[in-house]
DNA sequence: TACTTATTCATACATACGTATGAATATCAA
DNA sequence: TTGATATTCATACGTATGTATGAATAAGTA
């Protein structure tokens, strides 16, 4: 019976959760192993090294988020539907390590992971297309997409890092769902406004 | 002759600069004394500890950087006009360490040091006062304040940090400074045409 | 079964860290 | 100049870090 042949795989998971809440240098590999209940050797042994883990935990964390972006972007409705659906996702998501990550990596002089390059590279692109998109049929305003791309996504990912801070300096408290639907609603609204060639003709 | 009286000083000085660009755990207290060419011990004895030093830090860099908003904020346009203009100093101005350090800590689960929360606490308020302005003469348009506010400010934080990424990932070369004014005027119309009650009447 | 490979484990190593200590030196008032 | 205080300095302490090592065990194959 394999009871246990999961070693990489708890590593993994726990380290996504870790490196996500806590930032690559404060977790060491000894609370990374005895979170996993796993031997201290054994991030050496299975990823080579605990930077070699840490571009495994961007691999296995960006693939899933890079695919929601694409599905997303090849769905229904509108551009600016589709793209509105993804700043929704990345706001709404419960568990979702990628835009942390990013925003850490973007605050620091040091040169990004290549994984994570890749993956700001990827979904970048991937709203860019879609204003592109937008452009040409006329409802998304000119402007170079990727510069729009960038303006559109800070908005979720730096609202999601502000919501776990107190209220009384952001002004808004997440832990109510009816707020939550709020500020989806306030961000939608904001983009819709900054991107469609007629923002009153909205749904 | 009073050649060194100033190792406080030239502490402050490396330590902002070496916070700013590799966050507080990265950064030595050894790597801090030498370049400030101090002691080691200079740091426990001027400022009781790293962590003390971290928060004289913040106070040394918040209270420019907060003068700034206020007295940006104080001056002359309509309110839309005076955000723009924070947002073109967040954007364009050489040496601002602030961005860095509040997105840095916005990305971790950490506490946020209270010298940071009330940073940020101040500038909120005071862009968010701003809006109020503008939405009681009619020029802004309705919604909180304070979701306003993160929404604005969003932008020309991400963007600030995104530029040191290379040309083929965010699509800009912020080194032409042609390119760095394009994007000042691409964020400002991105914030007009979603503040604005009436952005197609913008200067 | 025996043999080979894969994995786990405890432990060691070298290095780096923040801080403490106490002597040496500089500064300044009297 | 003297005496008190403030600052600098070299060094030490205890702890934590990432990785290496080699023996012990498990798994897989013949």
């Amino acid at each position: 019976m394999n009871i246990k042949r999961d070693v990489p795989e708890r590593l993994l998971a726990v380290a996504a959760d870790l490196f996500a809440r806590e930032g690559f240098d404060t977790v060491s590999v000894r609370k990374i192993t005895s979170r996993a209940k796993a031997n201290l050797g054994a991030v050496t042994y299975h990823f080579g090294s605990k930077e070699e883990l840490f571009h495994a935990v961007i691999d296995r964390i960006g693939v899933p988020f890079s695919h929601r972006f694409i599905s997303i972007a090849a769905g229904a409705g509108t551009p600016l539907d589709r793209i509105c659906g993804i700043v929704t996702m990345v706001l709404t998501e419960p568990n979702l390590p990628a835009p942390t990550l990013i925003l850490r990596a973007l605050a620091t002089d040091r040169p990004l992971p290549p994984p994570l390059r890749e993956l700001m590279q990827r979904n970048l692109a991937t709203i860019a297309g879609l204003i592109r998109e937008g452009q040409s049929n006329g409802s998304i305003r000119e402007g170079e997409p990727n510069l729009l791309a960038l303006s559109v996504m800070a908005q979720p990912f730096l609202l999601r890092m502000a919501f776990r801070i107190p209220r009384d300096i952001v002004g808004v408290d997440r832990s109510d769902p009816a707020t939550q639907r709020a500020v989806v609603q306030h961000v939608v609204t904001t983009i819709t406004r900054s991107l469609a060639t007629h923002p009153e003709r909205r749904s």
